[in-house]
DNA sequence: GTCAATCAGGACTGTCACGGTCCGGTTATC
DNA sequence: GATAACCGGACCGTGACAGTCCTGATTGAC
């Protein structure tokens, strides 16, 4: 799979949106743009908050904010924030877990290069390039009749 | 986390243990090779024989081989082979799960250039650069004084 | 021809992380 | 003081995964 979390996909959302709204906006007024529970936007904007991607403001009249433009968070950022570092095998540095076949393993670390060019890719894309090539979703053509899915797709 | 899955961890295990020991293995001598339970290096070896990468024989004297050289296998192939299509967010091409909020996700869709860049970077390591570079175990220098954990180190 | 070794293809189960929800508390504005 | 919003947890159901086991099919050796 090489899935990332739900959240984190999320959390482009969430952060695009902050980039496109009012200068300050609250969780509930996202959850309500983006069409994804409160609670769990809330969930992420915590997150997001904690890695210093966004500033909250307390109180009423409270909400959340950029803490940087989006031209400044590759996506590599977002998806470390979110589900924390990026690290694809288990025995890789920094990983808590250990390989079980120390002696044995004859790959040990080898994963690092992977790892390398992984984060390499994921830090030469930013969330302003994610924005900036999105499509509205009222300009795309559902499909349907070619697919036979309730697909929408790209071009 | 955006971690593979442990079979794709034993996958690259046996299939450099394939490509350094005998020309026919069989799954319970490549078990015992690597350190791994044998029902789940035979989970491996068919999962790798019905992508091609392994060819198998069957009856007495049977075994598995190596359908091509390390140096032909990338490692996004045995990613694929094991978990399947790469594809980070749910709402990319080829994804068989619909994107709920199709109206209102403002990124759908934008994840393709970050899938491209990860597959690219998959595509561009061999498992034989990670079999070349892997240092035999007792090579390696447990550092347990330094950081207080029974780990093993790449310098 | 018989037997043993080996792969093939399922079904099954326990564990664990994740997604999602909820609650009490704190802070700031009106 | 009332209200609105964030904060920091705890909680739980679902689902995927790792690992095991079983029954067949196939091949080579004796």
């Amino acid at each position: 799979m090489l899935r990332l979390s739900k959240l984190t996909d999320y959390a482009v959302v969430v952060l695009v949106r902050l980039d496109a709204g009012a200068e300050v906006q609250t969780s509930p007024g996202i959850a309500a743009a983006i069409g994804i529970p409160e609670p769990t936007v809330a969930k992420v904007l915590k997150c997001l908050s904690a890695s210093g991607l966004v500033t909250s403001q307390r109180g009423a009249r409270g909400g959340y904010r950029l803490a940087r433009p989006l031209e400044d968070i590759p996506v590599g950022t977002v998806i470390t924030a979110m589900d924390g570092p990026i690290t694809l095998a288990a025995c890789v540095d920094g990983s808590l877990t250990e390989c079980e076949s120390l002696a044995l393993c004859p790959v040990r670390g080898r994963w690092d290069p992977v790892n390398d060019a992984i984060q390499r890719a994921l830090s030469a894309i930013t969330l302003a390039d994610m924005r900036e090539a999105a499509i509205p979703a009222a300009f795309r053509v559902p499909h349907t009749a070619l697919t036979g899915r309730t697909d929408v797709s790209r071009p």
